[in-house]
DNA sequence: CATGAATGAGCGTTCATTCAT
DNA sequence: AATGAATGAACGCTCATTCAT
């Protein structure tokens, strides 16, 4: 009672990734039917469901994988470097080009941040990567005393505002070009002095 | 036998906003079947179709009202003080504050930030009210030049990435008691001196 | 995005039990699409809904319900008789007479027995009601002593068995024209004296 | 490196069928997928259609060829005994066994018996055989006269009805224990006097 | 006005079938 | 001959929307 099955050149479940990738970004996992992923990557609604027990599950996969993948990046950026500055330097400088450069999968990781953070339990994490510089940081004195999580929206908050800006359209350049200015901007914000009590 | 008090358990309208408000911080928009939120406000369902002609518009307008108000409350908040650095302060600490005292608000704010952002045509709005703060400070030699979209992100983003962390739970404080922190730290970021080529 | 609510005649819920006892009667419930019950009962799919949880539950608790009513009518078919052979039967021509009006039940019982009586639990049951007249029977002295089951099988076996006959369409008549063959047969074998070892 | 002697784990016919029996009698034929039948057998799911056109012909196939072996064999046992007792006594005994020592093959018969018998259209029918043998009682004189199919209703029935209650777990023991009470009580069934009209 | 039973398009998923290897 | 990745029609189910009451 069915049909056919031509080969294809290239891996299907890399096009299928790349497809669902693309879409979740522009519209959001919820908004993409499974078919509409299908006919993206060329491939029949059935094939997804080789590499994929459900749409749940390609989503949750695929948001872990490369949101482990960033964070593990982003460490290798920063064991490059040596001292604090240079390390958020490094980092800043880098989660702006990958946000340049995998434009659906930064669009992704942010768009379903809400939804799959709460409970994402993967190996590595970008917060985890960026609070353990800055808590080094702070260690060696290099950085003024403040609570880490408040410390790491210091950091990663303006590189994620400015991405999101992007995203909705606010903002047509790359995040690159003001790398520099924000990982400036950033290293005197954990580095202006006192706070709290006067 | 003539039937009395015109009964008025509360303003239905308002009874609707606030659990499809609720309801939407809690699970999402898209997540929250139109059902539901007519039984948390304890109203049939074809009542939710007097006040808005479908679920889509429900939602939207309810982005865009909060929305505005949000940057109609910033601005009285900046409009109160003088200075930039005054004025940055007190919008960071009325922001935090907000997103305190609003939770449902600000949860629903952010959640739908990139469904409903992109098309945002409201009379007001946070991002240029702090964006005009800026330029102004930079216009009076108060904040080094650098490009208003990025002084935005430097300012919102460590705010809005803190309340993000509370959405997933990373941190469980107010974020009230980080404002005087960020504020200073934000300060600090927004004066650092020459930026750019030298 | 959606259509329209016309009211009809007729209880909905009885005209879907109607519609789907007659098609799983059929094609067996397995083969039956709920779409296809919804249009025999000129309903839409989503209306089936309203009244079972899934599919399953239809299938499970039509099966329950008509499985149980029969065990009640034979029960009481039974109690209006004294003396082992009256109540049987009274059973006999009871459950060839229901097998007549109520076709589509009888062979839905029929049909679905395997997939649904493994885990039946509900409150009356055919074959302990025959069971029961078989055992006071024996205690009576009116039966010869036979183990329960065999002697339940001795009794429902012919009926089930021309029932299931005429399901196939080997047989066209009523159940009822033999039922007087089929008790007098029964209680003849009921009562054919001493078993097992000579 | 010439590949040497060629594989023969058991013919790969043989192997798909036992499979499929298992399951279709454990599961229902509708509820097994076909890849799940290649898997029990060890094959890969193409091969099945090398020996079946298609799932309904495998069904279809295996139920008849199963379904004719049961009357040649029934045929066999009571062609191997004179008069009518003795030949019923043998096709009960021989049910029983049967359905005892192939407890996948009778579970299959059984189960999908409403499904696949209004068409079966075999050379040889088990009802027949019973019919045939039963008919020939009558006009020796040995069986009183009965409507035939009531007659074998009469015998078939209660082996079947007990068979079907081991199906769903109402009774443990072997069919053969009762093969002797079951033949008595048959043959006392069909010679137990004058029936209908006086 | 408010109600909620009824609607049906569209979703996620399964699985019988094919055919290049 | 045997394989199993690929296919897509068809299934069960959800839920935004309507309208007679």
């Amino acid at each position: 009672m069915k049909s056919a099955a031509p080969r294809r050149e290239g891996n299907l479940k890399e096009r299928i990734d790349r497809a669902a990738l693309h879409l979740f970004a522009e519209r959001g996992a919820d908004a993409t039917p499974v078919p509409m992923i299908a006919e993206a990557a060329g491939v029949a609604v059935g094939s997804l469901y080789r590499y994929y027990a459900n749409k749940d599950e390609m989503v949750t996969r695929l948001y872990a994988e490369n949101y482990a993948e960033l964070a593990a990046m982003l460490d290798r950026a920063q064991a490059a470097e040596t001292g604090a500055q240079a390390k958020l330097g490094a980092m800043i400088h880098f989660i702006c080009g990958f946000f340049d450069r995998e434009w659906d999968i930064a669009r992704f990781l942010l768009l379903e941040q809400h939804a799959r953070l709460r409970d994402y339990a993967g190996p590595a994490n970008p917060v985890d990567v960026v609070g353990q510089v800055v808590a080094d940081g702070i260690a060696a004195g290099e950085i003024e005393p403040i609570a880490p999580l408040v410390a790491v929206a210091l950091v990663m908050g303006p590189v994620v505002q400015a991405a999101t800006f992007r995203t909705y359209g606010r903002f047509n350049g790359t995040l690159g070009e003001s790398a520099d200015d924000i990982a400036a901007a950033v290293w005197a914000a954990l580095t202006s002095g006192p706070r709290g009590a006067p």
